[in-house]
DNA sequence: CGTGTCGTTGACAAAAATCAAAACACGTGG
DNA sequence: CCACGTGTTTTGATTTTTGTCAACGACACG
């Protein structure tokens, strides 16, 4: 190996911090995202505002490294539906890996950096590394154990605990990569995109948003969301976070 | 490895024939469940409706073989959240392979049969068999597929749209093991199963019921499910059946 | 026979959707 | 600078969907 390559490689493992801190967080060793790394990504800028984007062009694994996107599906007659954020360290699709190919679309809210890994490379990564596919394991089922709360709050919660409970997952997700403050966090969704999310019209998810800043628990404008009391934030979406801590639960 | 070794090896193959059936719809090479097999499983036998079961007792992965079982979560005061139906040739609880230990629990709703590997054996085949990691990712991906559909039905779907997409879901999913007849199939859930399932209260499935009976669509009685018109019904729910045919979408 | 579960029904209340429109911010071009 | 279009937030009136509460009948089982 060069030395400039593995200048490349070093700089690479910078550069994908946030996805390290997730490897991290899922209990995987340091090693793990060295090994990815020597993959060489193609780093690529995405602007604010894009839709219709395949999440993972040409079956690659793509991994958001800074910004907001989001995976969604059209459907019937305008009606959208967004199934999940994809903030820094996610995978943008993680099907991609094993199936060659991705039929998410993605939107990015924000101006996005995206790492993307040539999709047959990494996939023979996989195959000459258990720790890798130990990786890809594991943010399957990471996204899994989201996906399933996600799932226990549209089915049994009403729209003021699904948008408390969004509320707190976001912080905690963001705060695992140094993107949220203590007491609040930039939120550059649209109340369009919020009621796509929740499952909810946009009008409703209005007067939802009133009635939770009048009873004190959040402010919310130009962007910027701010918790004002995280104890009944927490306790009216019935939040534990446990499920976003798959470390922990490893232990 | 002993003549009686693999004579019992082929004996699991053959009994473990629905999960079997399992990994080759997941696009894997029959060797894959060989090397599974001869990881030699307990098979042990649960009666009907039982409850407040781990999924995977002691950290070992296990596989349904025959009967219906459900993972569940109790909430506040007496409601409970059904968060997926397991049929045969389905993980109680795949997340039980990575993190040594399930913290979902199962119920049962017939006699079941359960195929139940040593967890750290099966852990070490995992670190040795690149196939059979391969195959735990993709049934986590399979399921991440299936709890995404259901996530966009409970998100933007009424509550005959969510009946009619089960109802579709389940015939496709039994099909594939043998269990459901072209027209219909056995369906042991109660109208209580089905509210905690769909995020409905029981009342509204009755209701629900009636009206798809009244439109011809579907008959259940006895706990068997006649599907009157299948297009009709696939139809109301939107249904298509590409996201739990994984072999396709990898083709 | 009681007792329990399950399916069913009716009357009513709450949650959320729908429809329509106004208010507002923000850029762009005249 | 203003007029204009567009997207976003807000509001009010109304309807639809679903939940809640209460009760009853059928049926299985001890």
């Amino acid at each position: 190996m060069s030395v400039q390559r593995e200048y490349a490689s070093n700089m690479s493992v910078s550069m994908l911090s946030p996805f390290g801190a997730r490897l991290c967080a899922l209990g995987l060793p340091p090693e793990t995202l060295e090994e990815i790394a020597a993959c060489d990504p193609l780093l690529e800028e995405v602007p604010a505002r894009s839709e219709r984007r395949s999440a993972a062009p040409a079956g690659s694994f793509d991994v958001l490294l800074r910004g907001w996107a989001f995976r969604y599906r059209d459907l019937r007659e305008g009606s959208r539906h967004i199934a999940g954020l994809v903030l820094p360290g996610d995978p943008c699709d993680i099907d991609a890996v094993e199936f060659g190919r991705s039929n998410v679309q993605l939107g990015t809210l924000t101006r996005c950096l995206v790492a993307s890994f040539d999709g047959d490379a990494f996939r023979d990564l996989c195959d000459r590394s258990a720790l890798v596919r130990q990786a890809v394991t594991r943010l399957s089922m990471a996204e899994n154990a989201m996906l399933r709360e996600w799932n226990l709050c549209l089915a049994h919660r009403s729209a003021s605990q699904r948008m408390a409970h969004l509320f707190c997952e976001l912080h905690v997700r963001l705060a695992a990569v140094d993107a949220a403050d203590r007491d609040g966090y930039e939120l550059p969704l649209t109340q369009v995109h919020l009621a796509e999310l929740l499952g909810l019209t946009a009008v409703h998810v209005n007067r939802t948003l009133q009635a939770m800043r009048a009873e004190q628990l959040i402010e919310l404008s130009d962007q910027q969301l701010t918790v004002r009391d995280w104890d009944a934030l927490a306790a009216l979406a019935e939040f534990r976070a446990d499920y976003l801590e798959m470390e922990r639960a490893a232990a």
